[in-house]
RNA sequence: CGGGGUAUAGCGCAGUCUGGCUAGCGCAUCUGCUUUGGGAGCAGAGGGUCGCAGGUUCGAAUCCUGCUACCCCGACCA
């Protein structure tokens, strides 16, 4: 490609709206533009990577026997309403009318498509399993779309979707999905990308993994053992919490004017905020009460406590509700409360330790000496705690690492959820008809490509790997006069003959200018030829993001590029 | 949805508080000449409903009211 024809310019400056890396280089490298709020048009050079990722996707899905199809991204209510998720799954779902009135939707995963194409084409155990993927287009109305192409309304993303006749099945082919994935990321360029133990939210199902690229800009916070033994989303990651017991004391109440927060209560009464228990309340969405309580250096984890419930929505509840249970706002306890207003849950913090001071229920009173095996007989123990940085590892005992992570893949065994309420079922050996057992596996192939710069720039540009880059080697043509631009045509006719990917910077201008346009697209080599290094038949070769540059003779140039492009994909072999 | 911010040429900004000449600057674009190894110089040119709609005023980018879009934090989120 010529860059005189390349369309999509180079901008110097940093777009005022772009806050991460991946944003500003994706603008100023003139790989994409924005058209509304989360939704952006692909540029060639951003299409060029885009549909390199996307081949990379497709080899390692056909490598595990996917069949790749393709559904619509509009879809009828109706199927929706037979799975339950058109009632279930908020405003993110755009709806919408067609002409004559009737309930349409934008696909924002495909789980209902792909079963209604898949209980009419598939019937007998001996069809079974089957695997079907495709890269297509989704809609989610993001209620804020943010950081460009991390996270968007409207995106591309490889959707796979597997079917089983038993449970056994699935898990075996979950493993071989979660190696693909592995080679996928490896093969894109991810130098950190780690699969974590996850939250399944509105998917259903049990196990799943979620693929996070290790990056500042990330939107999850993660976990990790630094034996890499265990590493989990922060919404259920949990860690090897020790406590000490001692001897109960007997209860006893204290005065404590005025002191309402943990930190108040424990410095005035000389003691740790992990002496203390923290009360607080949630509503859940039937606007019941909920009193949680946990250790108070601790913070509860809504998204534990969601799952425990099996509530999808809690907020914090009003001074009102938490008196109807008889409960004192800034001086609760779980003590003498009316248990039919409210259902009290306790963290292992609290049941694991001894002597805690809690609230008496009663304006600036607290108790001390609180034992809940004692004063709180048959609770609900249950594990609500946030993990912190630095945590001792449920594995290992060592010091949980905290990170940003970019959601670049998920994986999940689904089970019947989808298969059962739409009927998409199989005759087994004996004639008799069951559900079908499927998994779901996503990647997001834009965010990827975001997530690929996020770890691999430098205040320059982008560092694409070679196996995504747009092009495999860029040549600049400077000063050309003198036989240059004759032997530039040349070079880059020849080595595109020979299967090199050339961008030829035929433009004249300014070497300056030339190299910083090269360095925002960010191909991995660089040819400079000019009247100087054509003296001595020569180029100049340089790596992206390397300072030192080799001389070689033109003649051995295209052995050369070729030999050097190959060993260069073979770092990315999976 | 709550909080904060922004909106003036393709991009980045000044001007707004304190209303008043023809709305500026840098980059980019076009023309000519000179340049040519890390963002060239000189001379010239084109490009604006000052986000939109009302209002106040002799006069509004500037003051008032309403709206919209975009960005950031939070809530939310396979």
């Amino acid at each position: 490609m010529r860059m005189t024809r390349l369309v999509g310019r180079r901008i110097k400056e940093d777009p005022r709206d772009a806050q991460t890396v991946s944003h500003k280089f994706l603008i100023r490298g003139g790989y994409i533009r924005p058209v509304s709020a989360g939704i952006y048009s692909l540029l060639p050079v951003g299409k060029r990577i885009i549909e390199k990722i996307e081949k990379i996707v497709r080899e390692e899905m056909d490598a595990i026997e996917g069949q790749e199809v393709l559904m619509p991204v509009v879809l009828p209510a109706e199927l929706w309403e037979e799975s339950g998720r058109y009632g279930s799954v908020g405003a993110e779902l755009l709806r919408f009318k067609d002409r004559n009135d009737k309930s349409m939707l934008l696909g924002m995963t495909h789980e209902e498509a792909v079963v209604h194409l898949i209980r009419s084409e598939v019937s007998s155990y001996k069809q079974l399993p089957v695997m079907l993927y495709q890269l297509q287009t989704k809609y989610r109305d993001e209620a804020r779309p943010r950081a460009g192409l991390i996270r968007v309304r409207e995106f591309t993303m490889k959707d796979a979707y597997s079917f089983h006749t038993s449970q056994e099945c699935l898990e075996a082919y979950y493993e071989r999905a979660h190696e693909a994935y592995v080679r996928i990321f490896k093969r894109i360029g991810l130098k950190s990308c780690v699969s974590i133990e996850s939250n399944s939210g509105m998917m259903g199902g049990k196990i799943s993994h979620e693929f996070m690229a290790v990056a500042e800009s990330g939107e999850d916070t993660i976990f990790m053992s630094p034996c890499g033994q265990y590493r989990a989303n922060r919404e259920i990651a949990y860690a090897a919490w020790k406590y000490e017991k001692s001897a109960p004391l007997p209860l006893e109440k204290v005065h404590t004017p005025d002191k309402k927060t943990i930190e108040d209560v424990a410095a005035f009464l000389g003691l740790k905020p992990e002496n203390t228990g923290k009360a607080v309340f949630f509503r859940d969405e039937k606007g019941s009460l909920i009193f949680a309580m946990i250790r108070g250096d601790f913070e509860v984890n809504e998204s534990k406590l969601k799952n425990y419930l099996k509530t999808n929505e809690l907020t914090y509840a009003d001074d009102n509700l938490i008196r109807s249970c008889g409960a004192e706002p800034g001086y609760a306890s779980p003590l003498a409360l009316d248990t039919s207003k409210v259902r009290i849950v306790i963290d292992n913090s609290i049941a694991q330790s001894s002597n805690l001071v809690v609230g008496a229920n009663e304006a600036d009173h607290h108790y001390k000496n609180f034992n809940a095996g004692r004063d709180l007989p048959g609770a609900e123990v249950i594990d609500i705690a946030t993990v912190r940085d630095g945590d001792p590892c449920p594995v290992t005992g060592q010091p949980l690492m905290m990170r940003r992570g970019i959601e670049v893949g998920n994986i999940f065994q689904l089970g019947t959820k989808y298969s059962a309420a739409m009927k998409c079922e199989f005759l087994d050996k004996d004639g008799k008809s069951h559900p079908m057992i499927m998994g779901c596996y996503g990647i997001g192939i834009g965010r990827s490509m975001a997530s690929v710069i996020e770890q691999s720039y430098d205040n320059y540009g982008p560092i694409w790997p070679i196996t995504i880059s747009p092009y495999h080697v860029q040549l600049c043509s400077l000063n050309p006069k003198d036989g240059v631009t004759e032997t530039a045509d040349k070079i880059y006719s020849e080595l595109s003959e020979s299967g090199i990917e050339v961008l030829y910077d035929d433009r004249g201008e300014k070497a300056g200018f030339m190299f910083s346009d090269a360095d925002l697209i960010g191909i991995p080599f660089r040819i400079i030829i000019s009247p100087k290094t054509l003296q001595n038949n020569q180029i100049e070769f340089k790596r992206r993001g390397e300072k030192d540059v080799t001389m070689i003779n033109i003649p051995e140039l295209g052995g050369f590029i070729k030999e050097t492009v190959a060993a260069e994909f073979a770092k990315y072999k999976a």
